[in-house]
DNA sequence: ACCGGGATGTTCT
DNA sequence: GAACATCCCGGTG
């Protein structure tokens, strides 16, 4: 059975909560997907994050109490989704990057017409949204008792995360803040 | 298989 | 104007 997370879970930092995340179940609207893969986003500092500048609009939600989903819009058609780590005001988040479909397939193929095996239903941080059914909407809800909810359901994640460098930014490349389960076929794949 | 380019709009220089 | 935590499609080998 699926037990919601502890409270306290998010409030670490961003880099301890991640590779804790690998193995979790995010669930929304009676559709469910593993978490494979993940990267921590530190907030002001790090200068790959939406909140490396400060406090913007769209970056408001992170700098909120953690635990909170921030959902944010790119290139002009695409939602991704982090869950807000730390210390309320440090800005910390974890991108969801990719998933195994658990429940809710049908659903899944449904809302990912152009996927063509199960396999890419949730491979990449956009499709993963669109998979579950996730957008703008959560943006700033609660993660733990929430309309979606990441929750552990006893499934261990990987004992050893492959740990690689982020993907699709310019700056901070240098730091080993994505992690994956070894070898899983739902990674995302490029570089 | 790999690559290049287009889509589309918000944010920031 | 340019960049952007991306994806899809159509080319070539």
């Amino acid at each position: 059975m699926s037990e919601r997370l502890p409270q306290g879970f998010f409030a670490e930092d961003p880099t301890v909560v991640a590779p804790r995340l690998l193995g979790k179940l995010v669930v929304h609207r009676r559709r469910a997907a593993r978490i494979v893969e993940v990267e921590a986003y530190r907030g002001v500092g790090d200068p790959a994050s939406h909140a490396a500048r400060g406090p913007t609009p769209r970056n408001a939600t992170m700098f909120g109490p953690p635990g909170r989903w921030y959902v944010y819009f790119t290139y002009g058609m695409h939602w991704c989704a982090n869950l807000v780590c730390g210390p309320e005001g440090e800005a910390g988040a974890v991108l969801l990057r990719a998933a195994a479909p658990v429940r809710g397939v049908a659903a899944m193929r449904a809302a990912r017409a152009t996927a063509r095996r199960d396999v890419e239903l949730c491979q990449g941080p956009a499709r993963l949204c669109v998979a579950l059914g996730i957008d703008g909407s959560l943006d700033g809800t609660d993660a733990v008792s929430g309309r979606a909810v990441v929750v552990d359901d006893g499934v261990a994640g990987p004992e050893q995360p492959v740990t690689t460098p982020r993907i699709g930014i310019s700056r901070g490349t240098d730091l080993l803040w994505r992690w994956t389960v070894p070898d899983d076929p739902h990674l995302s794949r490029r570089r």
